[in-house]
This record gives C-alpha cells, structure tokens and sequence, in this order.
DNA sequence: GTGACAATCTGTAACGTTTCAGTGTATGGG
DNA sequence: CCCATACACTGAAACGTTACAGATTGTCAC
C-alpha cells in the first residue's frame, strides 16, 4: 500500500528499487537485497522468487546507492595522455578494455591529461575523489611516480609498459628487446649492417628495452649502430622526415632502419626518398605496426605487428584482477612480436 | 566534537564532507551546501568564509551523494561502435570532448557496442539506467532510431551526422555533400572526367549527402560517373583493393576517384597499382583524410582535410549545452571541408 | 515443558547530498 | 509595544543500497 510504488499518471514508471521488489514479493528490502546476491541466510526457494521477479521487471541496481554506500565506483578509469601519437592506438586499447569489461557490471571512463600538465594530477584526482576502482596507465616510466603513489594508497592498477622499481604490480607489456632484436637479425641476415634505430619516447620503459635488444643484437650479428639520436617517435613528421633525409645524405648513412612506430616510419621513408635514395634496394626498414596498413604503404616495407586491443583486454583484466583479489605479481604479462613479416613472405 | 572527524590514528585522513565542513565552519550542514553554490539566503561573509575553508581543505561534493539526491550523474557517455573503422578517428574524438568537459564536473564513458548488436541496446541500457546526463552517438542514419529513442525519452544527446526524420535535435556533421562537390570538381579542373565514389557505409546519412554532392557536381561540370557500388569505407582493406584492381582492369575505368575515407584509399591506391597503373598519371584520387599522413603515402594523392578532434568538442559542447537548457535547435553546427589540397600547392 | 539452536526473515542506521519546512533574530511600520 | 517581514540560518527527510543487530519461528534434546 505505498503510495511510491504508483506510477505518476502515464508518465514513464520509475525505475524498480529493492523497495519495489520487497513490495511486489511482500518480503522486506534486506531480505530482497541479499537473495540478490545468493547470501546464505535466505531460504531457496525466497531467493529464486526474489530472483524471478527482478528478472521479469528488469531490475538494477542503482549505481548511485550502491557507491554511496560501499564506497564500490564500478568504474574502471583509463588515463591518457592527449596529444601524442599520431596514428592512434586509443581506440584498439579502448576496444580491447571494453570487451573485458562488457559482462561486468564495470563502466569505463577515459580521463585524460595534456602534456603540460603533471601525469600524476589525473591520478591525485582519481584517488582523491574516490572516481575509480581500478586504473590504467600507458607511457610507463622506470621509475613512475604514478605507480608509486597508486601503490602507496592502495588502489588497483595496471601499467602499459614495465618499472623497474623493484615494486610489484600488474602490467601488461610488450617484448620490445625481442622486438628490437629480431628486426636487426632479420636486417642481418639480408645483408644490412649499418643500421640506425628510431626510438621510443625517451625516458619511457621501454625506450631501454629497445635499446638494449638492438644493441645487444648489433653484437650478436656483428652489425654496428648509426647513431640516430636526435629522433624519437613522439616528434612531429616533419621533424623525423627532415632529420631522416639529413642523416641520409651523409656518407655514413645506414642502409637499415629499426622504427618503433608506424607513424614514425611514413616519416622515416619520406625522408630516405627526400634523400633521392630508394627503399629495398639502398636501405631497408623493419617497423613495428599496429594496424595492418603499413604494406599498403610501401611494399618494400618489412613490419612486425603490435596489437593494441589484446593490451587492452590484458589490462582490464589485470585490473579486474586486482580488484578481486588475485595477487598482483600474477597478473603481469608480456607479448612477444610476431615474426618480422616482409611483404612477399 | 564529533568523533566522525578525527582520522583514525595514522591512516589517511577521510575525504572531507559537507559535514566536516559543517563542523570545522560551525555552521549546519545545509548552510554549507547552501553557501558553496552561491545561494542568495546566505550572508555574504559566511559564503566567503565556507568556500575559504572548503578551497584550503580540497572539498570536493561526494559524485555519489549528488548523483543519489538529485539524479544528475554528471556523466557524458560515448557510444562507440567497436567493430569498424581501421584508421580510427576515435582517440580524436574522444580528445575534442574530453578538451571541453575538462573544466566541468562531467566525466566521460565510453558505451561500447558490437557490429552483431541492436545499435539501440546500449542507449537503452544508459537510458534505463540513468547512467549519463547526456548521450553522443555516430553513425548516424537518417531514420534514426537511436535519436528518436532519445527525444521520447527526454534525455539531451548530439549526434555524429545529421538525421532526416524532420526532427530537431543537436548535431555536428561535415560537409560532406561540400566535400564529394569540391573533389570533383578538382578532379574536373584537371582533366578528369570519368569518376568513381568511394562511398560511406551505405544507410548511414553521409552516404546520401556524399552521393548527392557528388552528383549533382558531376553535373555541374559535365564529367560522368564509373559506377563503383560494390564497394564502400567499412569493408575490408583486402575486399577494396580487389575490387579496385578489377575495376582498373576493365576498358571503361575511371580516370578519378573520390574517397571518403583515409584507410580506404591507402586499398584504393593499392588496387590500382596492383593494375599496373600509375597514380598521377593514369588516375587521380580525393580522398578525406582526418590525419596528415595521406601525403606521405602517396604524394600524387589530394586530400581534404576532416577534423574529428573539433568534432568532438562540437558535440561535447552540444550535448552540454542542451543539459544546461539551451534550445537544440541552436546546437547544431556544420563543418566546412578544407580545399582540396595537392601535395604540392 | 523448557532451553538451546538453527533457519529465515526484518527494521534501523548510515553513506553524502539537497530540499522542505521551519526557527530565531533583527528591523521597521503603525 | 506589537505585528509583520526580511534575513540568516537549521534539522529532518529522502534518494537506494548494505551492514548490523535483532526478531520470529520451528525443531530437538533432555
């Protein structure tokens, strides 16, 4: 006989709470709430009443309550920097999160920060306010600051991309040493031996990995290195295009290149043709991808794919994880490098 | 003296409430609430003095609270499909909304959808749920269930695209029936005269507006159309390239194309090297591109440019916009392509 | 018949916020 | 001096949920 439970003449009937659930089966809204949730106490056939009716009238829970109460978001924040990488992998990431999360009860928020900014005001925020159960972070560093305070407060997270903090967290990385490495011996074995390397963000994780996997592989093969310094991935097309035709012109110039990034390496190739210099017959380059489109790009060009979306699943999951339970050092993986796939395999 | 607000010994203070101002300000609850969002019935010492102590403290309102007293989520959702789009547009996108709602209490989520889903389903469950103030969708059709949904049920949104079904809603679209007009024309000022369209995904509203403007320029300048409808953007790159290359091998092949997508294009140009013909000179080709790196790829390719990022911002700025009571019809916006740009201007 | 105990259910309070309906105090008109 | 009124503030209730501390049965041992 409560009065709430009518619905206000022809409007939309509000939405069902527990209260017009313990109405509709005349039980009271604890017993409704934890029939809901399987709890023990409840007898059985209560609880498949109880469940029935939900289903048939679609009940929800309201989000809203159950965070006030239980201080539980159901959100999963995923924190990107806004104004890097051209040919974007977000979205595979974003896909690859929301597959994970799609039969959870988990929303997916995107906050993003600007370079100027501190990457860790996002973070300070999220904490702060409570905003997430869980976080994602990429552009990793050695030593992060971010992971450190999240591992300081206690909140779940993932990284894309290692520390080396000597600190336990989830991650999901990709193998850049076997990448690295597998480019040179594959540039290797067609004859190149002056090879240059056009490296990650400098700073980041696996800036290092790459490093060391080139270097370590120069060795191996008996290769040497064209310092190429002055160029990473994150810079403008413009500027990797101009320092590339410039490199090129030299008499030392290198007749392989190793590119960490798709984008980069448009940027790479323009710049070798600026130089009057032709690909697959004066140089060849071995480019990391992640989008199958660098063949269309220039036949000639020699890639190894990266994928994003499963990244992506890896680190919800990670998270998810976390967030239930699992032991962090157990949820940490690495994704090796398809094989260097030249266009006519 | 309220025990509630001493920090348990050591751990990390609580988040400050309404009530911790409440007791540190020796006010009530209410009068806080009150004075930290300027209401009139407060004296105007008083307000100053709860918002000093409230800025020094870092209060920040309990999303949870609001969202539970007053339904406001403060949330904007994006509804994504995840299955298309290979050169994706929607890390920019996602960037634009996120420029404008940084200095707002929104969040954004990201709302998934599969291609085997009823598009409808996630804008329900958001709707039913009251999970977002306010809605953004793509694809958008021209009879589109999605907007009328949303208009029923009252909940502010924009669109990506334009509809036709005569009702007034927020919008941000570009000009594609511009952009099909201009590239012919281009095509026609240099010579070409028999063109193919690469069109949109037949059904959504842009096919139509590229199809007309493409028509219509057609007639305009007196060249004709190779029929192409086998082919459109959201099929595979493998499929374009195919049917390109067949299409180049048939006597009666166009000597122009305009495409309405970058990742198509790269299949496009493919498809007609794979026919032994060269770009330039044997065929040129529009195409919209929403990054600059067309011109790298090919650069005999002309391009115009789309700009997501700002459409991103233009539909944030809408759908906020509607939440705080402006009128939908004067959220709309159009924007205007770029010329066509040959890589040597 | 009593007490113990398990099984099943229930009311109340609390999370942090805003709204409603006041309360108390000063000011001014008559 | 009283009443009206404006002003500045306040307590209680409610949003939907869960946790805590019972309450009501029935069963069984003794």
């Amino acid at each position: 006989m409560d009065r709430d439970q009518t619905d206000r003449d022809g409007e939309t009937p509000a939405r069902p709470t527990l209260k017009t659930l313990a109405f509709m089966t005349g039980l009271g809204v604890t017993t409704v709430s934890r029939a809901l949730k399987d709890a023990p106490e409840i007898g059985a056939e209560t609880r498949r009443r109880v469940q029935l009716v939900a289903r048939q009238i679609g009940y929800r829970p309201n989000r809203a309550g159950v965070r006030l109460r239980t201080g539980k978001t159901n959100v999963i924040s995923l924190v990107l920097n806004t104004e890097r990488e051209i040919m974007s992998f977000v979205s595979d990431i974003i896909y690859g999160v929301s597959e994970v999360i799609a039969d959870t009860p988990y929303h997916l928020i995107v906050t993003p920060y600007s370079r100027s900014q501190d990457p860790l005001d996002p973070i300070r925020y999220l904490v702060e306010t409570g905003s997430a159960d869980g976080i994602i972070i990429s552009r990793t560093q050695p030593d992060d600051p971010r992971a450190r305070y999240m591992l300081e407060r206690g909140i779940p997270f993932a990284t894309h991309g290692r520390t080396d903090m000597g600190l336990v967290h989830p991650y999901h990385d990709f193998d850049n040493y076997a990448f690295a490495g597998e480019a040179v011996r594959y540039l290797a074995s067609i004859g190149r031996s002056r090879l240059a390397l056009v490296t990650p963000p400098v700073g980041l994780t696996y800036y290092g990995h790459t490093l060391n996997g080139f270097a370590d592989a120069l060795s191996d093969v008996g290769a040497s290195e064209v310092p190429f310094n002055t160029v990473s991935i994150d810079q403008s097309i413009e500027q990797i295009r101009m320092r590339t035709a410039q490199l090129m012109q030299r008499r030392d110039r290198p007749d392989g290149f190793v590119s960490s990034a798709a984008a980069a390496t448009l940027a790479v190739v323009a710049g070798i043709e600026d130089a009057g210099l032709k690909l697959g017959r004066d140089v060849d380059v071995v480019s990391k991808q992640s989008s199958e489109l660098l063949h269309l790009f220039r036949r000639e060009l020699l890639v190894v794919n990266e994928n994003f979306r499963l990244a992506g699943s890896e680190l919800a999951r990670s998270v998810l994880g976390w967030i239930g339970g699992s032991e962090p050092g157990s949820l940490q993986s690495l994704s090796k490098p398809s094989e260097v796939l030249p266009y006519r395999g």
